[in-house]
DNA sequence: ATCAAAGTTCAAGTAATTCGAATAGACTTA
DNA sequence: TAAGTCTATTCGAATTACTTGAACTTTGAT
């Protein structure tokens, strides 16, 4: 028997965890046609068409010529959900900006359930291609924004979110062991900023700085990255740094007024 | 007994229903609690909650202080669906320009199930500001994009979503007679662009463009619009079209080469 | 410290999902 | 044109699992 993490539930409502099954086959295998899908969720044909016809019906799925995808209506709950975030209506413009200014690719990050949100990046003139978008979720200890966020938490927390989730490797140097994760936590708040060193895509380095709330916690993280052979020295440990920090201390106080 | 329009079925998924309409009321109040959703709902309390432990569980729907939220899970959805469109890719940045060369609200749309979606804006110096979001879905009839769709559609299919959704006014200037809207898509034939003076918003003028595919069908639309005091005379009939046709040209000429 | 409101659990009944097989439609190939 | 293949759709029967209501626990306010 596992460990009863997170929300884990006793009795979910199977049906639903079904159809949301689907619509993640459907996302993951770029489209999918009926026999895809039922051949790979092992249920019944009849009953996986009843699903797509229910969730095509919902606007969630659409029907194609070379089978089913996801629908828009999910954009219409997406950027919803987004625009309820008030870190991402404050931090917007500052992203932009601050990719202008260093030519980097910038991204706006925040957690929720433990894990981290990709919720905006801006695109500088010599940023690199990176296979994130907005709206992925992934592990906070392998994002230099990440751990920005993760040096804000109790150790208790900490330790409860990598209990959930693991500390899983993306590359060589991803750091997976728990207490090589804390050190890097304890410099992480010395310094008031995060440094990635292709922990999560190789050759690519990042910076990271939390934006914290009143009471110190982060509610999200903005981060700047580009490759490892450009983003390096001085620039990375200094200049960089300090870029980011005078973004994020704007839009901390901003955040402090314009709480509802 | 009504018609069987659209995808209307006949044995939906209940369940998965039931669990869309529960997202859907947490999203339309801002934030539910439990017991608000049970009255509304006219649910049983246990019921409800079993459905949000389980969306909670898939990242549907987050618990705050003040009760339930829309998760970002339907952010990684909703993005993810938007990717999808090649359009999307082809027309972000051309939008963004026209948007700064016209200082005005520039909305890139597409349709799907005889709805309009709208994908995607850029804000100008001088936009104003209106109720629509990136991923509103609304309908075709009362927008200047949507009725540039429409146009490029056959008679037979505008009357099919007639009668599907009707034509509801949103202003007083809203079409709602059949006739009126044919006579009126014919005219947007000819001319090549749509108008639109306040029939989704008092006051609001645009003119909107279809971008087609091979088979001269609509696949999406650009809109431009502003308020009428400033977006009138041979600006709104002349300069703005004008302009929009040559994006939308361009668009074209792109998609067409960029097809897998 | 007491009360009210919100959240959580459980067993039992019922309602709805699931299944499998049979049918219809679409598209390709001979 | 016709056969064949792949996909989609429908239906009745059976079992699964959703819904309910009441009881219990937790949380927060006065």
């Amino acid at each position: 028997m596992t460990t009863d993490s997170g929300t884990g539930q006793r009795r979910p409502v199977k049906t639903v965890e079904t159809a949301v099954g689907i619509l993640e086959l459907i996302k993951v295998r770029d489209g999918a046609t009926l026999p895809e899908l039922t051949d790979e969720l092992d249920m019944a044909k009849s009953t996986v068409h009843r699903h797509l016809k229910t969730l095509e019906n919902l606007d969630f799925v659409v029907k194609g010529d070379d089978g089913y995808r996801i629908g828009l209506r999910t954009l219409d709950f997406g950027i919803y959900a987004r625009d309820q975030q008030s870190v991402f209506h404050e931090g917007k413009d500052r992203v932009e900006e601050l990719a202008d200014e260093t030519g980097e690719k910038v991204w706006l990050i925040t957690h929720e359930r433990g894990r981290s949100v990709h919720l905006f990046s801006a695109t500088g003139a010599r940023s690199v291609r990176t296979p994130a978008r907005e709206g992925n979720q992934g592990y906070l200890h392998q994002l230099a924004a990440g751990k920005a966020i993760l040096a804000s938490f109790s150790k208790e927390r900490v330790r409860s979110i990598a209990d959930e989730y693991g500390l899983p490797a993306e590359t060589e140097a991803t750091i997976t062991d728990r207490d090589k994760l804390f050190d890097e936590l304890a410099s992480i708040r010395e310094r008031g900023v995060a440094f990635n060193r292709g922990e999560s895509i190789p050759k690519l380095n990042a910076v990271g700085a939390p934006i914290t709330d009143s009471n110190g916690e982060a509610i999200a993280a903005i981060s700047v990255s580009g490759p490892s052979n450009r983003v390096k020295g001085t620039y990375l440990t200094e200049e960089l740094p300090e870029r980011l920090l005078g973004v994020t201390n704007e839009i901390e106080i901003n955040l402090s007024y314009a709480e509802s």
